[in-house]
DNA sequence: TTGAAAGCGCTACCAG
DNA sequence: CTGGTAGCGCTTTCAA
């Protein structure tokens, strides 16, 4: 009699023998049932659930060339944003029978080559990187590597392969340029130090020179920080000092922006009369406190999907046309700003 | 000339041509490099770098009969809390040479078994459960894998294989009983409609009952829920129609507690004194926001790091010490409550 | 529509 | 410490 785990070391000899075929044959029912006798499809469809057989992926990937393995390379999942974008592409390669690996930078350039190394090494079939990553000899191994690679969260001039995203610096400009629609005229900006808030923080100064109003007060917090939420409170009541006080503060991301407004509450200053502030993302609770955030919506969870979508593209039709999408960002106007 | 992207497809036996030395050197370099001699290792490291090769850990898990994978199932990527569990495990894996393959089930029992059975094919070494998985059939299909599990942010009786975690029936308790403790006798409860959302409700309705008090007013908000901050402030709008008034209301996470404190500010009644307000979990915002969140902390980071740990002991040694690892929980009392 | 057989690139055992 | 080599379980021609 079979031991209960048995089911473990099943193989498609073991099947094919029991379904009078050639493992071939089981192989083709697994893989393109279409090829083959609907009789036997259904007999050894049957065997195999009956006997409660798995089959191995990793041989298949092996003699297949070919994983079904996507993996991704964030700076932190901590961060909602990032979840979003992940919770994308999970969704999309689930749905198409692919799996995803992940793996956190910590904002770190050497887990970043480290990272990819080893997933190069796994042979994924394709690659999420976030932001584009200036390191010379990381974007010449990658070009290499001759797998489709998708950059995100950043649209620059010069793609490894596949792009897609939103450019930050144009973000950033809007921000300021609806700000300073509204009256606005004493703009500040506290923001992370990574290169995404960077662009942002760019466009922003940008687009206050342009307008020819005073230039922007500046803090920037940095990457990776335990809580960005505190790290906003502590960053505005810094702002607070400067003279002439701003009348307006862009947060280059969300939690920030809740952690202005809480500082604000704390301090009885009312949002936007006395200051008004600014988030970007737009995650779920922006819209939800009170005031309730106006932000820079930029669809996070798109990202991932899109991302996933152009990877499976080009990796089953082995070409793609659009590889550039810029996804653009929008100005949720609210209550705060 | 070789092509620059000729790396991909080098293979151990180049490696090992080049250096004068059989495959089987090459392969022990790369895995258990303290028995070879250092002469050879220096060479064979030396050209295996200038080549640019890296190891196809495919065909070594094929071989090997290991993958270095772990699989984490886990409802939802986009809650932070799942994220910080992610992180934890992530972190430890990584800087132990293993990869985390991640897949959500959008609290869905239909696709966990998917994912599981797909994991399963894939050959991981381990698998991190969010949970206990009552549906009786997948628990013994993963009993008969044979792989380590373990079986987080849950504390039953009867694992599969491993557990890391707390009660949160206890966890639920303790907050009804901190709350009574605080002289609070009309008490709310919203949460979840989740398995661990419906623990904590039962240990919190148990203390309630216990203390001699009124029964709790109940409101459970549909999982997945687009945004636990806008449901916790609906909910509380709900809450607060019932009479008598509840003084106190305990959420099943802080993100509903989030919702629920807004929506107090927004009608202008004060927390703690006209309604106190508890969350659960302990994200970093909790301390943050004002007034500042009284809530219990269960170490979701600790979980994932916890659980990798265990599970590479396992994988490693064979056999574990401890299966079962009560992380518990504790109370912060903070501003709300 | 099916089968036979040649690998996929590596690990691990055994000999030396 | 090193080499030879038999697989790991599957996919994929090529022929039948």
């Amino acid at each position: 009699m079979p031991s209960p785990d048995d089911d473990a070391k099943l193989k498609m000899e073991d099947i094919a023998r029991e379904a009078g075929v050639s493992i071939a044959t089981v192989s083709r029912v697994f893989n393109r049932p279409g090829v083959v006798h609907p009789d036997t499809l259904a007999r050894v469809k049957e065997i195999a659930s009956r006997l409660r057989y798995t089959p191995n992926l990793t041989a298949g990937s092996l003699a297949g060339n070919r994983s079904r393995i996507i993996a991704a390379v964030i700076p932190t999942i901590t961060n909602s944003i990032f979840s979003e974008t992940i919770d994308g592409l999970s969704t999309v390669l689930t749905g198409r029978g692919y799996q995803l690996l992940l793996g956190q930078t910590s904002y770190r350039d050497d887990q970043q080559a480290a990272l990819i190394e080893t997933f190069l090494g796994r042979r994924v079939d394709g690659l999420v990187l976030t932001g584009i990553t200036r390191d010379r000899k990381v974007r010449t191994r990658l070009k290499s590597a001759r797998i489709p690679i998708v950059e995100t969260w950043e649209f620059g001039a010069n793609p490894i392969d596949m792009l897609v995203g939103f450019s930050n610096e144009k973000a950033g400009a809007a921000a300021a340029d609806y700000l300073i629609g509204r009256g606005y005229a004493r703009l500040g900006f506290i923001g992370g130090s990574d290169q995404r808030s960077g662009a942002r923080l760019e466009g922003f100064c940008h687009a206050v020179a342009a307008a020819g109003i005073a230039p922007c007060r500046i803090v920037r917090i940095p990457s990776p920080s335990p809580s960005s939420v505190m790290a906003g409170s502590q960053a505005i009541a810094q702002l607070l000092h400067e003279r002439p006080k701003p009348d307006a503060v862009f947060c280059s991301n969300d939690m920030i922006a809740l952690g202005a407004l809480v500082e604000c509450q704390r301090r009885g200053l009312n949002v936007p009369r006395q200051l008004a502030v600014m988030g970007f993302s737009d995650l779920p609770i922006a819209k939800a406190v009170a005031p309730s955030l106006t932000t820079v919506q930029v669809g996070a969870m798109d990202i991932g999907s899109q991302a996933a979508t152009m990877l499976l593209e080009k990796i089953e039709k082995g070409h793609i046309a659009c590889k550039r999408v810029d996804l653009g960002f929008s100005i949720v106007a609210r209550e705060s700003a």
